[in-house]
DNA sequence: GTGAAAGCGCTAACAC
DNA sequence: GTGTTAGCGCTTTCAC
């Protein structure tokens, strides 16, 4: 059974704009879509008697007609967990939806549970959307990828390079995450830094291989062991004390230490107070992603702020044009930025 | 122009399902939405002839049939400014999100833009969506109050009470914020401290207002002075600072405050660390709500919970039940608890 | 239990 | 420029 409320009271048709006007219904969709053919007074004409009976487009009946749903799907595979405990999600969300308020999409959010990988995929397909948005931070995993054969779609970061699907082929958005981490290394150096590790994110990710390769970039000319100063994390807090732990305990010489996001940089404080080193006197500390963990951290984080609420924002961009057939570039990278505070 | 990906491939449709299996369109629609009174042979036959062509119902042509979207919508009002710098807005999304994952309705994303009043309104009226959630922290704002007119709406919080729109009108999800608060102050109490002074929020949000009362009937039996200890702020980290100088300003005794949310509770730590006093030594904090502000501040705050996930996932269920005609109370309410930390 | 037929509200050729 | 005419893919009486 069905709320009497969702049946609602009659909603105004076309044909009651029309018939209000005294012209056809053809007429009416042509003054809707903006048809430029249309005699200034019937537009008028329509536009008040769309005014006084309040018409609002059925969506259901233009979609059916015209084929384009006007929908886009953000998808975020659920796998992520609890979703939402990475800022990085809510600020793409959020990107995503200022942006499209400004156009005529509107956004399907979908979580692509993962006890029916088929259900979103087959929604995707059926033709419900007019494109798609595929979100799963860090992990550049493009398992949509075949999607790109039925409709539209746009991936955040770089894709895995995996043999079986060609590079060029998806469009996505990301940052130039090499080039983010040098940045900051340099910064650390100009600052006297004589021997920086890292804090390096999984090797099967794009951003932890490129974070890691921007570090090893810039760190080259330093006299001090390379590979000797670095350890693995994965991401979360927790992993980033245990890693600075396993570096202290090394006993090299280390007086900075730059950490692929700012989770593991908040949780590398902890394993430095443990051995009553201060930061930054004793060991500068960078993050990257500029998020809340960094901002609120004692002291606050330098980072690289990566636009995160701008990344969505382009997503939603690219896909568009790609769906009304404009140029757009495969890839498009936005610039990071650097983001100096109290650890360094 | 449209393009060519966005026609795409021709996507099968009931009637090629009804052929492929030798019944009629009727019958594969009574399968599709899993009537009783099919027979078993027949819906298999279906079944197989769905599977074989990865047959996917078009949802604007059963909507345009059924009369109904499948689609609720999650309006954020912008005027909340950067909407998800609050993480309480991400919160709700993910609850909301993952209930609905669960069902067989899909979430539209819905950013009211100021600019354009008028354009969501007329959009949720147009029989666009089935339902609607209406979210903006702390404001108890109802004002779009009169659509339950036109469509089934679920609120967030309790609506603040004017005049002119009576009170249990509106379907709403929310916490009881005096009994939080009057625990949180309670706790306070039970661990020694005589002097709770409180940062409050601003006196037109319900949360702000009942948080309030709930400090004032935790206080009650204490001999200090009562209003005296009380300054207001935004729920803003600044203004959390600025609340607690003015406190601190008075020259009375304090030995804890309770500020209305975590940004004012981690504003307020900077002003007490100003005058060179210990947390929780000196002064005791506890904030209201439980998100990362709290949880990465030095040292970790103790906080009331607030349930954002559960309450997203609870407007969406109401609303659900709601549109379904099933019985629903207008009011839910969910419970909070305390998290001890270090700052008390 | 199953099929036939009539729309749901709109767009898009195609005529005029 | 404007109206006519077909559908878009599905649900839903109503017969059988």
């Amino acid at each position: 059974m069905v709320s009497e409320l969702a049946a609602g009271p009659r909603v105004p048709t076309l044909e009651m704009v029309a018939a209000r006007a005294g012209v056809s219904r053809a007429t009416v969709s042509r003054v809707v879509n903006g048809s430029p053919r249309v005699t200034a007074e019937i537009v008028s004409a329509v536009q008040s008697a769309i005014d006084e009976l309040n018409y609002v487009p059925n969506r259901a009946a233009r979609s059916l007609a015209s084929r384009q749903t006007q929908l886009i799907a953000l998808v975020i595979p659920e796998s992520v967990g609890m979703v939402f405990d990475d800022p990085f999600f809510a600020s793409i969300v959020q990107g995503v939806a200022m942006y499209l308020a400004s156009t005529d999409y509107t956004l399907n959010m979908l979580i692509a549970v993962e006890s029916k990988p088929e259900k979103a995929r087959r929604y995707l397909m059926g033709g419900n959307v007019d494109g798609a948005l595929i979100v799963s931070h860090h992990s550049g995993d493009h398992s949509y990828a075949h999607l790109e054969r039925s409709l539209p779609v746009v991936f955040a970061g770089r894709p895995l390079s995996l043999a079986g699907h060609g590079q060029g082929e998806s469009y996505y958005v990301g940052v130039d995450d090499i080039a983010g981490e040098r940045g900051a290394i340099e910064h650390l150096i100009a600052g006297g830094r004589r021997s920086v590790a890292a804090i390096a994110g999984p090797q099967d990710m794009p951003p932890g291989l490129d974070r890691l390769e921007g570090w090893r970039q810039a760190v080259g000319e330093l006299a001090l062991g390379r590979e000797s100063l670095v350890e693995y994390g994965d991401f979360t807090l927790e992993s980033g004390t245990e890693a600075m732990r396993r570096l202290l305990d090394r006993g090299v010489f280390i007086d900075a230490v730059a950490a692929a996001n700012d989770q593991m940089a908040v949780g590398a404080y902890t394993a430095i107070r443990e051995r009553g080193l201060r930061i930054p006197e004793d060991i500068a500390v960078v993050g990257f992603d500029n998020n809340y963990f960094g901002l609120t951290a004692t002291p606050t984080l330098t980072t690289v702020h990566q636009p995160s609420t701008d990344l969505g924002a382009a997503m939603a961009e690219v896909l568009v044009r790609l769906i009304e057939g404009e140029p757009v570039e495969r890839v498009t990278i936005l610039p990071t930025s650097l983001i100096v505070r109290q650890s360094s």
